[in-house]
DNA sequence: GAGCACTGC
């Protein structure tokens, strides 16, 4: 039945064990690194023990859930879908026979709130838990809660081996397996001084170790698209005035590029390689061939102030636990090295793990999905970590005004509607008061935009530029109208390649517009039947601010900028907007983010507050 | 004249 690779990975040692302890525990911890085989193998192991069982594997990422279930089903020889498949956005690939689902985490909170006992599986595992993501921290909490009531249900918790001790203290299980894992040894280098600039040091380390190291390919950890320009502008110059003979290839890869330009730092190269990554390259992709790390030692983390009510996107040193984890990934071939551009001191002085997303987010949504999963009182539910209390309330209260709650925080009917969307709250509530008032057309391809992210790709030194092109396309002083025209104009295209090569549009994320759309409009036929359309930008506006209620800005003139109604706080109308260096009076925006500057994004003119 | 970490439903 078990083929010999599997039996040669390292947690087969343990196969008996996990079995025993699975059947004489409802909840059981299992802790190894990448490369040990839990995540492939502990599925399999139950269902070849008990092959009744129906077992849920959650994963934060979907590619991670297509791919794993891939794998599994190669390994047991089976079609994919059958035995074993997977479901996530857009695209559910199992059938009635499926014993073992890979779904993302979000997949299963969904799950939740249509049964809120789950009782289709019978086995759970929550995979890469160490990554603490705002959907994996609400799952526990969930199952926490449903192993009461469900005295059959086994719940398994996967994770790195780190804060063990924390999760089982959580979860009060004392059931916990450590596997090892049989990766290769990374040296690691600090620098003697830290540099003052980042950018210099990582140019100077990396062609040091490109004229004096071995082969193999170099991975650079940076912060963003601009520093990862600069390096690469930089290293180019540099290799063009050097004496030295060894070619140096220079790939990008981040988030942002157009998934066809991200593919040429996977391609193998004739030259050593060096790729320049944001953190994209530290858990989400993979390069095979990597020998060398270079990290900067720092990352860009998304937080949320309460007392602003604004996000903040900002330079933070990485922690411990992501300085080891960009090492790893130059181990896993053969023998790495990874050099840090900063000293032994500040090493030791890095926090042990980033704060977890669930206290550094905005919660409106999670907890609207709280109430939409039937928990009565979201302030005291039982979290790994808890929200602050302040935030919950501000949010709870913010879903009362949409009417998602009544007066005494109950679901209502139309939040039940609301949550049945994958969208923030706000949108979902504009989204079913648009239908109403019948400007679904409209609506619906504005939303749907807003959802997709990199609309725009701008190399640099483009000459097309963003205004000029953004001009091609404006509509009524308003970003929203603005994308709901994009996405129509790129529908009613013919050529749409040579449409977005025109406008700097991406293509992929246009493509993922119109599925995000479909989507959009089977949820709301379950929700409403109206369907007539009128063309009305007044009527647009109107129940966009009315669901944007506590995002309304004034312009100051004295102050040159925009204050925020709910905060007072001062904030610019953002330079990818159509509504940039122009000062209307009174705006509604969809987010307020601190970058270089506090920004308004997705800004749209109203005539009055 | 000036900007764009990363996931997910």
């Amino acid at each position: 039945m078990l083929n010999e690779f599997r039996m040669q990975l390292p947690i087969f040692q343990f196969r008996e064990k996990i079995i025993k302890s699975i059947r004489d525990n409802q909840v059981i911890i299992i802790a190894g690194e990448t490369g040990c085989g839990k995540t492939t193998q502990i599925p399999q192991y139950i269902y070849e023990n008990d092959p009744g069982v129906k077992i849920a594997v959650t994963q934060p990422r979907r590619v991670a859930a297509m791919t794993l279930a891939e794998r599994c089903s190669l390994e047991k020889q089976t079609k994919l879908g059958q035995l074993i498949g997977y479901n996530v956005r857009f695209d559910d690939c199992t059938s009635k026979d499926t014993q073992i689902t890979f779904l993302t985490d979000g997949m299963l909170i969904r799950e939740f709130i249509i049964d809120q006992q789950l009782k289709r599986y019978d086995v759970i595992i929550i995979d890469e838990a160490h990554e603490r993501t705002v959907q994996s921290d609400l799952l526990l909490g969930l199952l926490k809660n449903l192993c009461r009531k469900r005295k059959q249900l086994k719940v398994i918790l996967m994770s790195a081996t780190m804060q063990i001790e924390k999760f089982a203290n959580y979860l009060e299980t004392e059931a916990i397996h450590i596997i090892e894992a049989r990766t290769h040894t990374v040296d690691v280098y600090n620098v003697p001084i830290r540099q003052q600039d980042y950018v210099e040091s990582m140019v100077n380390t990396i062609l040091q170790l490109h004229f004096t190291q071995p082969e193999g390919d170099i991975l650079a950890f940076l912060t963003g698209q601009e520093d990862i320009e600069d390096v690469k502008e930089i290293l180019i110059e540099r290799m063009k005035i050097s004496t030295q003979e060894k070619q140096l290839d220079v790939k990008m890869l981040y988030s942002a590029l157009p998934p066809e330009v991200q593919l040429e730092a996977f391609q193998k190269s004739v030259h050593r390689k060096v790729v320049l990554a944001t953190n994209i390259a530290e858990t989400s992709i993979t390069i095979d061939g990597i020998v060398y790390v270079v990290d900067c030692g720092y990352v860009k983390i998304r937080s949320f102030q309460i007392g602003k009510a604004i996000d903040t996107l900002l330079l933070a040193p990485v922690s411990k636990a992501q300085a080891e984890q960009r090492a790893g990934r130059a181990g896993r071939q053969r023998q790495g090295q990874c050099y840090r551009l900063y000293t032994q001191q500040t090493y030791e002085r890095l926090a042990k793990y980033m704060l977890p997303e669930i206290l550094r987010v905005n919660l409106l949504s999670v907890i609207l999905q709280m109430k939409a999963i039937g928990i009565q009182n979201v302030l005291t539910f039982d979290l790994i970590d808890r929200p602050d209390m302040e935030l919950m309330l501000a949010n709870l209260n913010q879903l009362v005004k949409l009417k998602a709650l009544d007066s005494e925080f109950n679901l209502t009917e139309h939040g039940k509607n609301m949550s049945s969307l994958p969208l923030e709250p706000q949108f979902s509530h504009f989204l079913i008061k648009a239908y109403e008032c019948g400007i679904y057309d409209l609506a619906l391809n504005s939303i749907s935009v807003l959802q997709v992210e990199n609309l725009f790709y701008f190399q640099r030194g483009a000459k097309e530029s963003l205004s000029k092109i953004l001009g091609k396309f404006k509509i009524a002083n308003s970003d929203h109208l603005t994308k709901a025209n994009i996405l129509r104009k790129y529908e009613e295209t013919q050529n749409k390649k040579s449409f977005c090569k025109e406008n700097c549009l991406n293509h992929k994320t246009l493509q993922k517009a119109i599925s995000v759309k479909q989507q959009l409009k089977d949820y709301m036929k379950r929700i409403t039947k109206k369907e007539f359309e009128k063309e009305d930008y007044d009527k647009f506006k109107q129940v966009l601010s009315e669901a944007l209620m506590f995002k309304h800005a004034v312009y100051s003139p004295s102050d040159q900028a925009y204050k925020l109604k709910s905060t007072n706080q001062l904030a610019y109308i953002h330079p990818e907007s159509v509504l940039f260096n122009q000062k209307p009076k009174y705006v509604i925006y969809n987010e307020v983010i601190l970058t270089k500057k506090v920004y308004l994004r997705d800004v749209t003119e109203i005539d009055e507050l």
